[in-house]
DNA sequence: TCGCTTCATCGAACCGGTTCGGCGAAGCTA
DNA sequence: TAGCTTCGCCGAACCGGTTCGATGAAGCGA
């Protein structure tokens, strides 16, 4: 089941064989019939690996994503399914790596080992020793989201700062005094999490242009936390009528936790966010939001990558992101009483 | 940066480096030292392609789940994740196929192609052309999902009879006379997926057994869909006070339903079913449920995969697993004027 | 001191493809 | 008909590992 034995039975030789199928030389269309038909009959396809050792190519892109210590949301759950299908168009697989830093054992078999041509990162930190190391290597590599030094990287970003600005704005014009930004879990903004980073900065600094009173908070990838922080957003500043946040995952809780304090949404209170379109439509009332389009950007990611490989001396692209707010339910005037609260 | 270079600079042979890394056979303790030296400075790392040439193995097994077309829903995130790290722990890459059936382009890559060891499968059908075609080539694989004919595979399943029943009972035992059940999608009920059938089966089981009224729906997999079959119930049977769900993506727009036809949850009405605990309570009130089981589950496949291909020769093994109904707070006494309605 | 075992290492073949240079036959021109 | 090109195919080398049989040196007993 070979390409030798295909070769044996159709009475020509290996590289005969060979040529047929790549067709990178003139094969004449006899032979070809014969080869083919003795092809269909074994059912023969040529082996992956002798394939990948010959010519240097696995056809194979390595995923990278953190390992599941931190909950997985349901984002990279759209980043993981788009990346796939989208590779598959181009005929290329997909390798998981869990992998938080670049010396760790997955990372080292992606890259020292040749299993893949490629390589996407996701989780990005604003300083990332993985896209360092990369870069250095020259190692054809996208990461969806974008380090403090983006310039001359391949990259496919959400402009996060620009995103929380929106909501800001949003919430001001609605007439919201007092404030609360919901971010990501402690660890995640100590280790330099892009979004949970650029996301605050624009929220602190659309909230000092209009005048804001505003408190910041992280919280757990999870409902059980997101209802804890409201209750200690609330005990801090019980005249807070919004919070933006960009942690999916505590949604639900938010709203728990503002349900439980008799905080009406979004009547007494106004939640909005970047928040990838199906989870806000999961909430009830559905969330205003900007919605991360997390399919196009692993699409994206992809064409990028697949540009770089056929390309290899093809100059930095990327792509930055900024999808509008959708207006839905969850955000509403500040309430007289409440904005004029202490 | 191959094993030949390295072998020159410790002054040895190619295949006494091969030895000192795989140690297969005994090499002095000098030597190792030296190429180990050698190996540490230049930093190198065998190539997979080749090894997996030479030996036949090529350490990736295959995670098969379905195209996106089918929206992803939460669970399928949390097998992925427990697949990918479990393999890890083995020291097995994992590799994502979308495919649904063993005729695709996919599927035939990944073993056709060699690409992989072994595979696991994911959203089973009850009469599943991708098992009975791996189990006719003796092909290593584990489905998570059983099929109808189950007996000789390698699988790890979860009794949703068992736990629509408890479902069932449960409600029974609370009072409820009228009872829905909402489905999957209607399309994927058709198209045999195991969940689907087997949930509903031990639905109408348990109902006919405790003599409920019921009704059963299939939904779309996210919130619109759900909010809509809510609507329809009412119409259907303004008499239901509660329903049974397998539809984790729908979970939301049922509540959404509920809330806009004025019935508070769990006082007018119950809502129960299976779905990943993590999502169960992201919900308000947090759903009573059989929680799935995921990350367990997709350990466990890798265990048996690894077992597997370690022993090619063992007879088959499989884990059933019934986990219990966690009591939340979605479920409540029906109430008198409900049940004893028309 | 000779023959036998043990130990460490080497060389060659092999895994299953791809690719390059060459060669014979056919076709064309002069 | 000799000489040249074109076409189609073949053989051999190569990719980078693994593995088997062989070999030489050291160690041992008689």
């Amino acid at each position: 089941m070979n390409i030798g034995e295909i070769a044996r039975r159709a009475g020509v030789s290996r590289s005969t064989v060979s040529y047929a199928l790549s067709g990178k030389r003139p094969v004449s269309e006899e032979t070809r019939r014969k080869i083919q038909q003795v092809i269909d009959e074994l059912g023969y396809r040529p082996n992956a690996s002798a394939r990948a050792l010959a010519n240097g190519r696995t056809s194979t892109i390595g995923l990278v994503f953190p390992p599941a210590g931190n909950h997985y949301t349901g984002m990279q759950l759209d980043f993981i399914g788009s990346v796939v299908e989208a590779a598959a168009a181009y005929d290329y697989d997909v390798l998981l790596s869990p992998s938080g830093v670049d010396s760790d054992r997955s990372f080292q078999r992606l890259l020292g080992e040749r299993r893949v041509d490629g390589a996407i990162l996701m989780e990005i930190r604003l300083e990332d020793d993985r896209v360092d190391h990369l870069a250095a290597l020259d190692f054809p590599s996208v990461a969806i989201g974008r380090t403090a030094h983006p310039e001359d990287g391949w990259w496919v970003g959400l402009d996060h700062t620009a995103l929380a600005e929106a909501c800001v704005h949003h919430l001001a014009d609605l007439g919201h005094h007092r404030v609360a930004f919901v971010n990501r879990p402690e660890q995640l903004l100590r280790s330099g999490y892009e979004s949970a980073h650029r996301g605050l900065d624009g929220f602190t600094k659309a909230a000092a242009e209009r005048g804001l009173s505003v408190r910041t908070y992280c919280c757990g990838d999870d409902a059980a936390s997101g209802q804890a922080c409201v209750e200690r957003i609330l005990r801090d500043d019980p005249a807070t009528t919004a919070l933006v946040t960009l942690n999916e995952a505590a949604l639900g809780g938010l709203y728990r936790g503002l349900a439980r304090a008799g905080r009406h949404v979004p009547r007494d209170f106004s939640v909005t966010g970047i928040v990838a379109a199906r989870w806000a439509e999961t909430v009830t009332p559905q969330l205003t939001a900007a919605d991360v389009p997390a399919a196009e950007m692993g699409r994206r990611a992809v064409d990028l990558l697949v540009e770089r490989l056929d390309h290899p001396d093809a100059p930095p692209r990327h792509h930055l992101l900024t999808p509008p707010i959708s207006l839905r339910a969850s955000t509403g005037p500040a309430t007289g009483d409440s904005a004029s609260a202490p």
